[in-house]
DNA sequence: TATGAATGAGGTTTCATTCAT
DNA sequence: GATGAATGAAACCTCATTCAT
């Protein structure tokens, strides 16, 4: 008995689960988070007694995997905050880089069963939060140095980028380059024109700020707001 | 036994069929293409039975739904390059109007399932490949009328819109209006600019084609060449 | 589509129905109600799949067994006090046959399982509370007949009539013969004495009404008051 | 190593093992036989590990537990036999007492599991065939003393008392009071009659002896021979 | 020695598909 | 032709037992 669960757990089995988070991050990707628990644990090498071990049943795989996703997305976003010269420079890194860190994110919005399963779990939803104000504050910054056009709000940015990351796994060199150009392309569109915004060129309705996003947002508002699915 | 296989339907077979496509398509779009059969064949009001006189395997009935919103999506866009006065504001209704008509391709290009069936349906690839072709000829013909920026070509475009047309089923308010703004802002990235292209905006690699989406295409290209497939 | 959940069953899925319960009703008997249910299919004859069919979950079928039993304690119940000449007869006939005919009852006291999921059910309640009123109705007859000693009420009769149900399955000979014995020990422990109950034979505490039994009855009462157990 | 298989344990070996068996009764009492093994640790304050380094498998602890148990109430027993002034005053005092200090046994009767296991384990056998010696002691000796109606044996006994101990654990107050005159009435029903026995109150068949339990005894004669077993 | 991690067999349950009514 | 019952393969998950720490 070694009491209090919070124990740091030993060595080895310090190594399976992380084994098993990398190989389900993988599996979930590639075909989806309906892939037998089987396929995870012979993926991370590892008996499937203790996959349910670590993870009492797939949904509780399921919210570790897009937790540490988030993490890492928060982190990315921090760091591009603080490193890159202007918010302009910070957002494109993003965006860009994201596509290879954090693929992993699209799969927390793809599937409806992901989708309900991370629906109110309070540890991604303050990630999410804590998100949502970095993007808030880099995209406050570009419209101040001139980069970005004014008439867009971090609610706007979001939904592109969520977009944007939306990227399926696997790709031929074509389709990452076609990739590339999309997103310039996109950024092209929410860069500040020299003479201000064209005549034709008006975005509807009013801009959308992180709040708009509220309840929902990245889950919700740029892959829609969910409204609950019915439980099963 | 009536006679050949090809004899029309009778009226109440014909309508059955109608309803089990129509239920697949909705149940589909909010449950993902995993759904109980059952499911489908409850929301259709049919027993299951009768759906699978209609559609003898899940995977028939996906590519029957896909088949549907194919030919769709070809329709749409060919009315709108005959239609519309420009071939900008042709490109511009396409984007705006599918995502209501014919967000159930997005299902298509959803799971990895539904991309596996659908790989080599030559009704498909067909419809495909008309709608790259009538892609391309829009595409040409806004860059020729001055309205679409010219380091883009019809790939970039098509890459683009699917991007634009993945969008999740259900939405708030707020959540549409975010959604038209992205696209909006999608739009004003493909714009040719009044002086060029300007320094800094210049996009990566060189314009790709329909046949750079070629072997993949919607599937492949936007929605990226699969790559692994699943084992079982 | 037939509709309605009533729909009295197909001939088919009626008898598949009976002998599931059937072979349900015997193989809980002799391996208490953990057996596999693979088991219980394989001795009804059907496949696993119709078997959850028509019982979606173990529990399920553990409360239709014991529904069915109740319901036939019941009726033989009523049987015997409607067809013997006294109530003293009655009884008699109810502890001896009954050891025949319900011993199934014995089943759904047997096990914390069994117990746990029966608790509550208000198809077995009402069945239950029935067959209190019926015995309390014998006992009272026996009283006043002169039949049953005068210091005793219902419950008593009722927690003496478990115990001697609590019989097990499968028997040789001899453990027949001395379960009859015990059966009639104990009925001339409940029977009246000429002379009035002999000094050094008075019973401890009062009579017990059904209505001490109360909540819990034969379920709590005879068999114990459960106590609610952990429901895991 | 430490030393040969019969080194008297350790203390605290001796202390877990102790805490196990305790844990093991309590458990088994109240969850039947087929605990998770991880429970009883658990509830033992012991790390799973130890528990089967104590007993190499579940059978192995419930012989244990069945073992004590069956100890206990021989000693009982003979204290009963010796301590009380008359063989009916043991018996009483048997059958009230036993009913908390050994419930447990019933436990070994109760589910087909522990029946199965203890089935022919010699140390078992043998308690078991000394308290039936002893039991016959007792019972010829009311017998003789003439508290004891004169058309019973030490059977007749056995089986009743076995009944009795049936007692399922958990116990509202009025449910024990109901117990304890349901043991006072059977009592009454083993008592001699001053003036022999009444008309009508003959038992059927003939006395049964510890013998006829034979084979089968507690295990198989009061709580039945057990007939058939799992096939597994 | 005590512990708890790992394993995999086995039981439960679901659901795609077939088939009798 | 329509229906829903039956089937069994396959996925889920639990837990007895073994083994490394």
């Amino acid at each position: 008995m070694t009491a209090d669960p919070e124990t740091p757990l030993r060595a080895d089995a310090r190594r399976n689960r992380d084994q098993i988070l990398a190989a389900a991050r993988e599996v979930f990707a590639t075909q989806g988070p309906e892939v037998p628990m089987e396929e995870i644990a012979r993926t991370a090498g590892v008996g499937i007694g203790t996959l349910y071990r670590r993870f009492p049943d797939r949904d509780s795989l399921i919210r570790a995997v897009a937790r540490a996703s988030f993490a890492q997305v928060l982190d990315d976003t921090r760091s591009a905050a603080t490193e890159e010269p202007t918010a302009w420079d910070a957002l494109v890194r993003l965006v860009n880089r994201s596509h290879q860190l954090q693929a992993s994110v699209h799969l927390s919005l793809t599937s409806p069963r992901a989708r309900e399963v991370l629906h109110g779990d309070p540890e991604i939803e303050e990630s999410r939060d804590e998100l949502l104000a970095e993007f808030a504050r880099i995209v406050e910054a570009a419209k101040a140095e001139g980069t970005m056009r004014p008439d867009v709000d971090a609610g706007d940015v979001v939904v592109l980028t969520a977009m944007v990351l939306h990227r399926p796994p696997g790709a031929l060199a074509t389709a990452v380059l076609a990739f590339d150009r999309a997103v310039a392309i996109v950024l092209d569109g929410l860069r500040a024109r020299p003479g201000g915004t064209p005549a034709g060129s008006s975005l509807p309705g009013r801009p959308i700020t992180v709040d708009d996003l509220g309840a929902s947002a990245l889950r919700g508002g740029a892959d829609t707001a969910a409204g609950r699915r019915p439980t099963r």
